[in-house]
RNA sequence: CGGGGUGUAGCGUAGCCCGGUAUCGCGCCACAUUUGGGAUGUGGAGGUCGUAGGUUCGAAUCCUGCCACCCCGACCA
């Protein structure tokens, strides 16, 4: 129905880039690689982070902020994490500008140049361990249970709206602790927050599992991922919460004095989601007539459309229409009536369909005779004509919110169930990669160099280690070695 | 950085081969009729043809340099 959005069956990718313009989510920018976040987008991600926010701080974590730039220096203090980093950075060198002499502009101050270069930090370990050492000096100072919204900066070769920008906003959480223990517990804890955000708010299902260490965060001793997977059968990681161990607390000497007086090295931890989540929103319910949002993070979770001749109609539904919208903002439904005489109501039906706006309410002259609205559900299409005596609008309109955030999660995880395979050989591991796309669980001989070749030839990563992987003896699909249980391979975004 | 492609109104495009001052659609503005699934008619506004130079009486069109973007590859937690 919606005018010109391309089908997903034919073009996958042109229809999310499509749909992310035309959903007034977001647009490219003047600078290669980034993106601006238009209002409708950005009001579902503050939803998302004000959720996240809130479970970050019932989990103990407080909220601060470092700074935007990093000293060169600092980066290459723990070795893994600069190797991982430093192919992306974007470098400040000078600090001035002057008017160039033949008036062609500003040009960059040779006179200006900085003593030691600052990086835009692509991550904050660095910089936040450096500050830790000075905040830590006994065991009473632990745990640290902080937490940082920022934007940060990726250079990377070829980017997506949402998906893969040079910049984006993320959170970062690094947290330091007495004990090994601790600090694994609290990285568990974090990944079962992503998981439980993803899939009661976002209603994403989502598999929990470690990274391989091929994948893991650069500098990190163990990467724990919550895996999504689109529509079109690649995975997405949507979070990731890294065990740190004592890796940046011995590249900044952070140590602390323990209760039996000796001196011990932190463990740390850090863990974060990114503007990424909204590209997995998109694709995990969306269709053909545009967005699909789950109630729970939709900016405007029903919208009213009158339909009218005149002003004396109009007023006449209004009327009723603000007494709905009182019941339901009564109970936190946020709403919007639609008064606008700029459109007809075939047009707002269509837009409001392309914003994802869960739940729509249609009133017209015949509803005003009869006592009724029309209510149509987003995720479905589905119509009904309901009788305003029959139950408390608010009570309908509650239940239905529910039932569609229900509805949507269901549709979700019923996909991934029928993408994931079970494979035993390696013509059936490519011929499922090939023709059917999504997770593929097969028994790996555990060793980097299986993992490179088969990423080689079929492009395909393991994305996690499940964390409910059952032991079971099996052969490697590739080389036959053993193995003792089966690990998640996709294609990936 | 290699290979291919594209730059024309806010967006999408025709014109380029074969040189003569720019086409069409959407959108926008005005008025009228319309309003239960993206209305119709009439009138109107809007363009340094990416950029710099060259050839020519004359360049969107031909030539050269540069820039930007897109696709494929390399790259990417």
């Amino acid at each position: 129905m919606s005018k010109g959005l391309p089908k997903r069956s034919e073009d996958y990718s042109l229809w999310y880039n499509e749909l992310v313009k035309r959903a007034d989510l977001a647009e490219n920018s003047a600078v290669r690689g980034c993106m601006v976040i238009k209002p409708y987008g950005y009001s579902i991600w503050e939803k998302m982070q004000a959720q996240l926010d809130r479970m970050f701080k019932e989990t103990g974590h407080t909220n601060a902020y470092f700074p935007l730039f990093i000293p060169k220096s600092y980066l290459s203090k723990e070795a893994s994490h600069v190797e991982g980093f430093a192919k992306e950075c974007a470098v400040v060198t000078h600090y001035r500008l002057k008017n160039a002499e033949d008036g062609t502009g500003v040009i960059v101050d040779p006179e200006a140049k900085l003593e030691e270069e600052l990086i835009v930090r692509p991550t904050s370990e660095t910089v936040i361990w450096s500050t830790y050492k000075n905040w830590i000096q006994s065991y009473r100072d632990l745990p640290l249970l902080v937490n940082q919204w920022a934007n940060v900066v990726r250079w990377e070769m070829r980017t997506r709206l949402f998906l893969r920008t040079a910049e984006f906003l993320w959170q970062e959480g690094h947290t330091a602790h007495a004990t090994k223990e601790e600090a694994m517990d609290e990285t568990v804890q974090m990944m079962n927050v992503y998981a439980q955000f993803a899939e009661e708010y976002m209603a994403v299902p989502v598999v929990k599992g470690r990274k391989t260490e091929n994948e893991r965060f650069a500098g990190a001793d163990e990467t724990f991922c919550i895996e999504a997977m689109m529509q079109d059968g690649k995975a997405l990681q949507a979070g990731t919460s890294h065990f740190l161990g004592q890796n940046f607390a011995k590249a900044f000497d952070v140590k602390f004095a323990n209760k039996e007086g000796g001196l011990d090295y932190v463990w740390g931890t850090s863990w974060g989601v990114s503007t990424r989540l909204m590209g997995a929103l998109i694709m995990a319910h969306s269709d053909d007539n545009g967005l699909v949002l789950p109630p729970k993070l939709a900016p405007i979770q029903v919208v009213i459309v009158p339909i009218y001749r005149g002003d004396a109609e109009l007023e006449a539904i209004s009327e009723k229409a603000n007494e709905i919208m009182v019941e339901l903002r009564k109970v936190g439904i946020s709403v919007k009536f639609d008064n606008r005489d700029t459109h007809k109501p075939g047009w707002k039906f269509a837009e409001y369909e392309l914003k994802g706006v869960p739940v729509r309410i249609a009133i017209g002259p015949r509803d005003l005779e009869n006592g009724t609205i029309e209510i149509a559900r987003r995720d479905n299409l589905s119509k009904e004509q309901f009788e305003l005596s029959s139950q408390p609008i608010q009570e309908k309109i509650l239940s239905l919110l529910d039932e569609i955030q229900n509805s949507i999660y269901q549709k979700a995880f019923n996909f991934r169930e029928e993408k994931t395979t079970e494979v035993n050989s390696w013509e059936e591991f490519k011929s499922v990669l090939e023709t059917k796309g999504g997770f593929v669980s097969a028994h790996w001989d555990g060793t980097s160099e299986t993992e490179d070749k088969i990423k080689e030839l079929t492009k395909a990563t393991i994305r996690c280690i499940p964390l409910d992987q059952k032991e079971e003896e099996g052969q490697c699909v590739y080389t036959g070695n053993p193995s003792k249980g089966r690990v998640l391979f996709a294609k990936a975004y």
